[in-house]
RNA sequence: GUGACUGUAGCUCAGUUGGUUAGAGCACCUGUCUGUGGCACAGGGGGUCGUGGGUUCGAUGCCCAUCAGUCACCCCA
């Protein structure tokens, strides 16, 4: 019989990294709180309308990269690919903006995305990120840009950058993404056939072409959307970046950043880092004025981000120390008799010490015992045997400095207590 | 979906120009130590050399297929 194996795409967390993880889901969730953010959580599936709408049905995430299927009701559904979309139909229909005119909220969650795996993508990851409706205000953006940078920062990563652009309206987008093609098909021969179909279906992609020839060509013939958003946008990101300037934190305004989901407005930003390899955002964000109005709610300005946890733990690996950790007590069991009393006291000493007990349940030679003890860092073990039992007491040895206590039952948690 | 590279013990990897019982380190177990850990020493378990086919007297090694992994493209966190 072959042995059943995870899916491609997927990871098993095992037990000696799972602290690393409890570790940053405690700081993402203290770090929120400090901003006043409150957490959402959404279903694994929604319908999957919700994605085509908001996504974008052109997109590749909407079109070959989901994962959905019809249920037993005839209902299409689909394992959420991004979380933007969730959160703001979480928003409408709850009608959060009803009790309050801003919410700030903020999220860790699973997404899936059928791609081909590779170093920082796989088809179930996780994010973390925020999502705030109601201000429209250029400081809305910033106080989001400032958190996920200095959030980044508070892990101690030091080799992130931060980008940041406007791409105006979506209306503004559809008209100068038309006048982009007319003016870089006169240049079609010369790019390569992938590049031909970036020009078809989503030309602002060719400003960072792998390919230098065609880089060449757009970067000097193409003019950027700056020159043709509104001034209203353009004075909101002046305004956003002026915050930033007095925040002093660094970016750079890269005019051809350009974000592939199709419900961005006006300020897109990214966080890059150079220690991950070709997948090198850690975290991507920008403003969705037209969302929630298109998914049918009233209209509400929104600005978000996400950040992608695996990619962060794999630039924090460098520097994680596998931290020991120790447990208090390991409880050594030799006879029979000394199964229920053993269990007991450990018991006790959990509740009334807040101590961590592990008792032995291999029935292992006293010697086996000791060892795992000493492999788990036990701060002390417990000995309990057939002596112990008949004069109702149990041997407490410290594993530091191997002195040890012949003690009655009855006074071990007093011991504990004192510490 | 396309391309490149890789699959030998739980982990990291040697190895055979095709030759009979396939190795090391770490980890694990036992003993030296009859109820006491770390150190040391001695021993032990664990592999149909990813899977299936082919060539050959003989394949872990060569050929083909397949599966899995890794990295890159597309795209994205």
């Amino acid at each position: 019989m072959n042995k059943i194996r995870n899916i491609k795409g997927t990871k098993d967390l095992l037990p000696d990294t799972t602290f690393i993880w409890q570790e940053l889901e405690e700081k993402i969730h203290h770090f929120n709180q400090q901003f006043g953010y409150k957490e959402i959580r959404t279903p694994a599936f929604e319908e999957s309308d919700l994605f085509k709408r908001s996504v974008g049905s052109e997109t590749d995430i909407v079109n070959k990269e989901m994962y959905s299927w019809i249920d037993q009701g005839g209902n299409n559904l689909t394992l959420k690919p991004e979380l933007t979309a969730p959160v703001t139909r979480a928003y409408i229909q709850h009608e959060l903006g009803k009790s309050n005119p801003i919410n700030k909220l903020y999220y860790i969650d699973a997404l899936f995305r059928r791609e081909r795996p590779q170093k920082g993508r796989q088809r179930q990851f996780h994010q973390f990120g925020v999502e705030v409706f109601g201000s429209k205000f250029p400081e809305q953006d910033a106080e989001i840009i400032i958190m996920a940078f200095t959030f980044l920062q508070s892990l101690g990563l030091d080799d992130i950058s931060l980008e940041i652009n406007t791409i105006g309206s979506k209306s503004i987008r559809g008209a100068y993404i038309t006048i982009l093609q007319d003016l870089l098909n006169k240049y079609r021969q010369d790019f390569s056939a992938i590049d031909k179909q970036r020009l078809d279906k989503n030309p602002l992609r060719l400003f960072d072409s792998k390919d230098l020839k065609c880089r060449e060509i757009v970067n000097e013939t193409a003019p950027t959307i700056y020159d043709y958003i509104s001034k209203e946008d353009r004075l909101h990101f002046d305004n956003v970046c002026s915050i930033l300037n007095d925040s002093g934190i660094q970016y750079t305004h890269n005019q051809k950043l350009v974000r592939g989901l199709d419900y961005y407005t006006r300020t897109t930003f990214e966080i890059k880092s150079s220690s991950l390899g070709s997948q090198d955002a850690l975290c991507g964000g920008g403003r969705y004025d037209e969302l929630v109005e298109q998914l049918g709610g009233t209209s509400t300005p929104a600005v978000g981000f996400a950040a992608g946890i695996e990619r962060i733990i794999m630039t924090l690996e460098n520097q994680i120390q596998r931290s020991h950790k120790s447990i208090d007590i390991f409880m050594i069991l030799i006879s029979s008799d000394a199964l229920s009393p053993g269990m007991n006291l450990a018991n006790n000493i959990r509740n009334k010490c807040n101590l961590s007990v592990i008792t032995e349940t291999l029935r292992r030679s006293m010697r086996s015992q000791m060892r795992e003890a000493n492999r788990l860092n036990a701060n002390y073990s417990i000995i309990i045997g057939e002596d112990e039992i008949k004069s109702n007491t149990a041997i407490i040895k410290n594993m530091q400095n191997g002195e040890q206590i012949n003690m009655d039952m009855d006074k071990i948690i007093n011991y504990f207590i004192k510490g």
